[in-house]
DNA sequence: TCTGGGGTCCTAGGACCC
DNA sequence: TCTGGGGTCCTAGGACCC
């Protein structure tokens, strides 16, 4: 028999922790993201009552605030949110041969081995959605299937406190009907793509010409095709290393004043440095990220010949970046990462590294 | 609709090495 | 003399994920 893999889905994650931490949200909109007032920035996540409204993550939170200015804005928790994920991937880890977080409030599970057919996944997933909501008083949404792709997308079919079972039979026409944008991948622009090709639902893909999808797309139009007979061979796979950290800042008000810019810089610098030690990296690559006015935006990188792990390096590299690269526009954004990662020696590795 | 912040992966050209 | 083939690393940009 083939695999069987579980798509883990939190519940408006962000919000349900808020309501869940402050019972007198609940029955009200709540928003989580930027702050209104100040008119920069994005809904990150709402509950089910603010998306009544049009509401939705990823708009605007100046847009937001028009749709419902009754709403409740908070502004984002990760310490919090990191610490809720952390329990909730331990519960996941304990049912599953393999794990991969995706994100903070998702994750896949094989569990092809605990298992002996579709109805035990089923028992096993009604389990893991008791646990979870016995020890964290929050509920997520399941989806299970014979890949990555199906589990993912069948999670998603039935929200909030869903479970949905799309067995390989029944793959190809549970999908057909579905957008394409349902598909791994597939973002705004191969959306767009696709429909100058005429092709707006997953069935349309499967019964393209899969030639055509991979002179247009490359490696991509043959995963294309094969995703949308419902196959992916991907493997769930459990992430050990990690392959950058960063961070970055959006001004409240697009700026020239290079001083002020310098001084941000190397406080992100410092925040990057602390990460690096908490974890105990080494790094050779520093990549400055610039965003205009107009959100043009670039990444500069410099590689070292050597390993390091000195803040005034990474100062220093961000700083060059930076002054050897400006355009003479106002400056939206800044930010700076560190890859090529190297673990410092005989040092245990953290349990979770969120 | 005026677009955050944390990431990953892919592509393509050029340098450099054998 | 005007010319190779394979491999790896670096850089810049872009699409995508939550």
């Amino acid at each position: 028999m083939g695999k069987i893999i579980l798509h883990v889905d939190m519940d408006h994650f962000f919000t349900a922790i808020e309501e869940r931490e402050n019972p007198e949200l609940r029955g009200k909109p709540v928003v989580v993201g930027a702050d209104p007032k100040k008119g920069r920035g994005v809904v990150s996540t709402c509950n089910y009552e603010a998306r009544k409204f049009g509401i939705k993550s990823g708009m605007p939170i100046s847009r937001a605030y028009k749709l419902c200015p009754d709403a409740v804005f908070l502004p984002v928790n990760y310490e919090l949110y990191k610490k809720v994920s952390k329990n909730i991937m331990e519960i996941l880890r304990k049912y599953a041969d393999k794990l991969e977080r995706w994100g903070l409030d998702e994750a896949f599970l094989d569990v092809s081995s605990r298992v002996k057919d579709y109805e035990e996944a089923k028992s096993l997933a009604k389990e893991i959605k008791r646990e979870i909501f016995k020890r964290e008083k929050l509920t997520c949404s399941i989806g299970i299937g014979p890949n990555k792709l199906v589990a993912k997308i069948a999670s998603d079919f039935n929200k909030p406190d869903g479970l949905t079972v799309v067995r390989e039979n029944e793959a190809r026409d549970f999908l057909a009907p579905l957008s394409v944008r349902k598909l791994i991948g597939v973002g705004r622009k191969t959306e767009k793509k696709l429909r100058e090709m005429g092709i707006k639902t997953v069935g349309d893909l499967a019964s393209y010409d899969p030639s055509k999808l991979a002179d247009v797309f490359g490696v991509m139009g043959s995963k294309l095709y094969l995703m949308a007979q419902g196959i992916d061979g991907s493997e769930v796979r459990e992430r050990e290393d990690r392959k950058s950290m960063g961070r970055e800042l959006t001004f409240d008000e697009d700026t020239d004043d290079l001083d002020f810019v310098v001084g941000v810089l190397d406080m992100l610098s410092e925040c990057v440095h602390k990460d690096i030690l908490k974890r105990d990296f080494s790094f050779k690559t520093v990549t400055l990220k610039i965003r205009y006015e107009n959100f043009e935006t670039h990444v500069y990188s410099k590689t070292l010949p050597f390993r390091t792990r000195q803040l005034e390096h990474l100062k220093k590299i961000a700083r060059e970046l930076l002054v050897n690269n400006l355009k003479g526009l106002k400056i939206r954004l800044i930010g700076v990462r560190v890859s090529n990662l190297i673990p410092m020696k005989g040092q245990k590795k953290l349990e979770v590294d969120i």
